[in-house]
DNA sequence: TCCATATTTCAAATATCGGTGAAATATTGA
DNA sequence: TCAATATTTCACCGATATTTGAAATATGGA
């Protein structure tokens, strides 16, 4: 992913309501929710609401459907795996001590690092 | 890690000059770069720089010590980490599509998810 | 068609951010 | 102490972002 596509997704992740909207759709998965499902839950005017799906939607972190009369938002999961992976493999270097942290298995079978262990 | 913390991690980052900034420590571990060589290394105005500095350590992602007339800065690996790690695991909930596309191993042993690879 | 529901759009007010350059501070060495 | 270097602080200004509430749009059902 390019650093301006990351730029524009980190931006949008940084608030306090659109990161409780991403976190609260990534479990809904693609069937998403309704907007008016998403006010409620997070208790935030519709049309503030919009405008913060408007943010995420255009940084590419969420995909919206129309339904009936309602429109259904889902959270881009590529995009988010994207935005993560550009933070671990190239803004970070796949550095093992920020792996480390991470939780996730950290492949080092194939280099012959020395482990220099940031945690005493 | 805190979501009001990871907030101010992901402000900090979301803009151009400190994630490069970022990304230029990084590779230089804990011995970090003194802020006049990161100003030279980004292109940035003294004051500029300053600011940015500033803002990356209040949002925790970056250590300085002053060394003779120098300060040096370093990235905190733990937070930069712990900021990635949040949104793996907390935020996504380490959704598979999600982990997926990081590149990392995902770590399924002990689990029987039906692979649903969403790169087709 | 008319009404209720669901969502978006708009404009105005406010708040926050970022860039600039001058001045202030701290450190070193002559 | 004086001058040079390295960095931060400050005040100012314009650009962006956010909130708010009213109005506009679209849809489905009586």
């Amino acid at each position: 992913m390019e650093q301006s596509r990351v730029l524009k997704s980190l931006s949008a992740m940084a608030h306090d309501t659109r990161l409780e909207i991403v976190r609260l759709l990534v479990p809904h998965g693609k069937d998403g929710l309704a907007a008016g499902a998403i006010a409620e839950a997070i208790g935030v005017s519709a049309s503030g609401l919009s405008f913060h799906l408007s943010q995420l939607e255009a940084a590419g972190l969420l995909t919206s459907r129309k339904a009936s009369r309602h429109v259904i938002y889902a959270a881009d999961c590529k995009a988010l795996g994207g935005v993560i992976a550009y933070l671990l493999n190239d803004c970070c270097a796949r550095d093992p001590d920020i792996c480390a942290c991470t939780g996730q298995d950290v492949d080092m079978g194939h280099q012959d690092r020395q482990a220099h262990a940031s945690q005493p």
